[in-house]
RNA sequence: GGAGAGAUACUCAAGUGGCCAACGAGGGCAGACUGUAAAUCUGCUGACUAACGUCUACGAAGGUUCGAAUCCUUCUCUCUCCA
């Protein structure tokens, strides 16, 4: 259990001296440390990006200490603004609580179950009370609150902000306060909350958590963070085949800073990797290296290479892929066009974008590029349906 | 409470009676080139239709007009200034 691991890949530790000491003399007293983090269930499932902070939760785990994953199902209703330049729209308790429950599944891929405690904020925040809220709102001035960034500058922008984005800091720093909380684990846009947790929790007379900032995982594109509204991101429900192939398609620049944030590999297999490829190796090779370490976290140790397997065969030699979706499609005994069955096979979203598609010479059946959309395709038989390159289906046509 | 400005497709943004299914940019998709990389070049990017064309769409609902994203009325939401 040594420190470096704990630290490793985070940000920011504030105050790292004090960090530091706390480890020390919990480990002196034989003390567990209480770490949380916390997520909102606005989404279905966890990307990748959550994952650096469960990582981060693991290592305080492997070190002894507890870690406490909780579950914003009452924050959640109201969205942290974090991030966003608008208002997100409230969810229903209904559907808060149906995310959480996939969030509870997925947490354990990585979590040492037996020192985990999940919580729910809904527990002490539901019971808060009109008048709860208010002492707590009494605690914070607006003129703090608008040092956070992103009101700042929604604020100058002329963006509106609702009074109710006000309040998400000062419910997330009351967590820490509920859960007297030694350190809490967050991304780096979540710096100003974690803060008002230290302050709140000094009000409350409690002595002020540490805190731990991670970096944020930028999504496929490289550019923008990785999250599910942007649709740049890898689930860790993603089947295998598509956690790698998304993997493969970042770029290079992207893929080193993944193996940074993302491989369990020491630092000096890092370098290592990094020198092969100034060497001459092909950037690939690494990349498929990359996939398939995750892969197999998520997976199972066998996943990863048997999903690179796949991957040569499909791409680097130019196979088939050997997971084609079947469909059957009824059709008139005059046949039908092929943007239809495309349509209806799921390839395409309109007759119109089969059209375009054959037009741009994407589309082939039975492997042979289609050269014009008046093409029909009669019933009785199966076609191997292929628009660009990725997406397949073999349809079997059967009469209406 | 008063005065003013604004709401356009995934995003930003032009358009102030017919030439608008709506300039442009980004994003996305496809093709070329590749390593399913990046960069670059090209095309496409509301639905139905082989096509002519038809329908739906410029915050919502009405109205004026041969014709409305554009004009009028009411409503909803946002911003600014004053109180």
């Amino acid at each position: 259990m040594n420190i470096e691991e704990i630290e490793r890949g985070t940000e920011e530790i504030i105050p790292a001296a004090e960090l530091r000491a706390r480890l020390e003399k919990a480990g002196i007293e034989g003390r567990r440390l209480r770490i949380k983090a916390g997520f909102d269930p606005t989404a279905k499932d966890l990307h990748l990006g959550h994952t650096l902070l469960l990582n981060r939760l693991r290592a305080f785990q492997e070190a002894g200490h507890e870690a406490i994953f909780l579950i914003g199902d009452f924050t959640g209703m109201i969205g942290d603004p974090t991030g966003k330049n608008e208002t997100r729209k409230p969810l229903t308790r209904e559907q808060v609580e149906e995310n959480a429950l996939t969030y509870k599944e997925q947490v354990f891929k990585i979590l040492d179950p037996e020192r985990t405690t999940i919580e729910f904020n809904s527990r002490w925040l539901d019971t808060l009370g009109t008048e709860g809220m208010l002492r707590l709102a009494a605690q914070h001035t607006v003129a703090r609150m608008m040092e956070r960034d992103d009101f700042s500058r929604r604020f100058r922008d002329n963006q509106p902000i609702a009074i109710h984005e006000f309040l998400y800091p000062l419910l997330q720093g009351y967590d820490s306060v509920a859960l007297a909380a030694d350190v809490e684990l967050g991304g780096t846009d979540q710096k100003f909350n974690l803060l008002v947790g230290r302050q709140l929790q000094q009000q409350y007379g409690q002595r002020p958590q540490c805190i731990m900032t991670v970096p944020i995982l930028e999504g496929l594109d490289g550019v923008q963070k990785m999250s599910k509204s942007l649709g740049n991101y890898i689930s860790l429900n993603d089947s295998p085949k598509d956690m790698l192939g998304k993997i493969m398609s970042i770029s290079d620049s992207l893929m080193w800073r993944y193996y940074d944030l993302l491989s369990f590999r020491p630092l000096s297999e890092l370098a290592a990797l990094k020198q092969s490829v100034a060497d001459g190796a092909n950037p690939r090779d690494i990349k498929l290296a990359l996939g398939s370490e995750i892969v197999s976290r998520f997976h199972g140790a066998a996943a990863g290479p048997a999903a690179v397997e796949a991957f040569v065969a499909q791409f680097a030699q130019g196979q088939m892929p050997t997971d084609i979706p079947e469909v059957i499609i009824a059709v008139p005994a005059a046949g039908l066009s092929l943007a239809a069955i495309l349509k209806e096979a799921g390839l395409v979203g309109s007759n119109g974008e089969g059209n375009r598609l054959i037009d741009q010479r994407a589309v082939k059946v039975d492997q042979q590029k289609v050269e014009n959309r008046a093409l029909v395709l009669n019933a009785g038989h199966t076609y191997l349906l292929q628009v660009g390159p990725r997406r397949y289906v073999r349809a079997t046509l059967t009469v209406a």
